[in-house]
DNA sequence: ACCTGAACACCGTTCAAGT
DNA sequence: ACCTGAACACCGTTCAAGT
């Protein structure tokens, strides 16, 4: 009765942490063509099949995936004394989250539409504008807004640094002003369109703190 | 040198608008998933490989029904002496002609994101931003941010109809309130996103006109 | 100019069976 | 509880060859 409480891990088998874990350095590595139920199952050294085990099907585990990157936003380190700095910081970490990882804007897009993953992310903005003084149902609609700008503004900038970074250059030098300043100056457009979100929230609301 | 100078059409075989409107009709009443080469070149009475001769790859030819989708989007009547209600007829505009094809939210956010159709969207959004007094930068900027949000909040709510169409109801009354007036209270949500913007925009230039 | 026929190198998923 | 092995029903794409 000493140790036979605790069953010894006879074969040390996969989670299905493990499993996302595994799929998660196919991303970052190789991106989301190579992600395959049959890579992501030799790089865990099991049958395709095997995963079924763990998953009841590929959307899912995907959405497993844009949840785990969804998770890995950096958090403000301090409560922040103004709102709009808070959600602007915000916004920025969840950009800088769905980078991290090659096509990562588009996997955690895919799941939100589906409905499926990336609701974090959604919680996280609707809570900083609540904070503005905001009803729950404008923040909540506000948030969803801004966090569809976030995915699709990273997704179609994370394509253009792939493409940049394969060598495929659209032009040597700038003809269409807006394709340059788009891959060069990312960050301050980027910027600019939650200053445009939030001096709209802004503007709804006389006065508040 | 009569007749023949223009020579009399042989076999009547397709061209590449040909491929295109037999793309929609497959994406109308299937949905995405069902438009792959064998299938839309059963339509056409062709064999797979021939849809090669028209376009380089499936990429580029959904690329194309991407910009026919938006390219139906209904255009004003008159010019609109309010450029906030010219923009969010525009927007609205958008919105249904991404909601007129099954997944046809989807189908261009992923042509956008990839820089390959939809562009005439953006040009749109920008033209209309413009009239309100506001410089190029800002202007393309701010419809990038705008086009990014239609799309994805299109997407998400395409999605879910079609759930529900499908017969999956998720929860029979309210327990989530978020997941009930996202359905039923659709076009108030989007519209409440695009007056976000508008008045976002609105409170950075002192005034005009 | 437009298409066929056949092939290549893959996919996601299922399922009986093993340990 | 976790996985194998084999199969099913597909994919997108290429390419020599036809008309």
């Amino acid at each position: 009765m000493v140790k036979s409480e605790r069953p010894e891990p006879r074969t040390p088998r996969r989670s299905s942490r493990d499993v996302v874990a595994a799929a998660l350095a196919i991303l970052d590595r190789q991106g989301l063509p190579e992600l395959t139920m049959r890579n992501l199952a030799e790089s865990l050294g099991v049958q395709a099949s095997a995963l079924y085990w763990h998953f009841p099907n590929k959307q899912t585990l995907l959405a497993a995936v844009a949840d785990e990157i969804v998770s890995r936003t950096r958090t403000r380190p301090a409560p922040a004394d103004d709102w709009q700095d808070a959600v602007l910081f915000d916004a920025l970490a969840l950009h800088d989250a769905l980078l991290a990882f090659k096509d990562g804007a588009e996997v955690v897009s895919s799941a939100l539409a589906l409905g499926l993953g990336a609701a974090e992310a959604g919680r996280r903005l609707a809570a900083g504008i609540e904070r503005g003084g905001f009803d729950r149902m404008i923040a909540e609609r506000a948030a969803e807004a801004l966090l569809h700008f976030v995915i699709g503004q990273t997704w179609h900038e994370q394509q253009r640094l792939q493409a940049d970074s394969l060598g495929v250059v659209v032009e040597p030098f700038a003809t269409d002003p807006a394709a340059v300043d788009a891959t060069q100056e990312g960050p301050a457009v980027f910027e600019l369109g939650v200053a445009l979100f939030l001096s709209g929230l802004e503007a709804r609301e006389p006065a508040e703190r």
